[in-house]
DNA sequence: CAGACAATTAGCTTATTAGCTAATAATACA
DNA sequence: TGTATTATTAGCTAATAAGCTAATTGTCTG
């Protein structure tokens, strides 16, 4: 039930959070994933790798490519995960006004 | 809507993540906070500082303590947040690609 | 005000990580 | 094959952040 600490850590960068909001539309290679970014084409591959080790992201090799694609499994659970935490916790928390 | 990089920055320590999970059931003063864990008391100061400035908690002076207290608020935004990204970006299949 | 207690800030060291360029691996195709 | 294309890995530098101890701020009470 624990959210691995490597998801949070891969959550924990901008440019990774803008990789996931931009397979949400569908699998995409490498190559044109790091298209949309200004970083270096390394750079972008390393944060594929960090977020493939996160398991927040699929890679399958297509021909010459290799297709990134989200996987929603680690998302729902961080979700559940989250939401479980205000039914535990109940409503201690106060809103900010 | 977008959820600042001061939040995914505070969650991504497991400590921090811990202090949460430990002001759930209540607020306690940065002292009793302290006495959680096995770092030294100014370290989960500072902690509790990202903590703020993430505005994960609210702070509150009672007499010679600082009363920490889980700020519900900004998870709710982060739950929401990624429901709409199911929602709209549908599940990881390809459509709208 | 002085002293005790609660908590943060300052200053430093060390570990982690994002970024780059250059080199390497894997695949497609003439 | 040989070469172009696609992507990752290696090796480095700079920035960020976690941890510590020591010093400082703030608050209560005698």
């Amino acid at each position: 039930m624990a959210i691995p600490n490597a998801v949070f850590k891969a959550l924990a960068d901008p440019t990774r959070r803008e990789i996931l909001r931009l397979l949400r539309y569908g699998p995409r290679s490498s190559g044109d994933i790091a298209a949309h970014f200004s970083s270096a084409w390394p750079t972008i591959s390393r944060h594929l790798a960090v977020l493939r080790d996160a398991e927040l992201v699929t890679a399958e090799r297509n021909g010459s490519t290799i297709l990134y694609e989200l996987d929603t499994t680690v998302f729902q659970e961080t979700i559940e995960h989250f939401l479980n935490w205000f039914n535990t916790g109940g409503s201690h928390g106060k809103r900010r006004s």
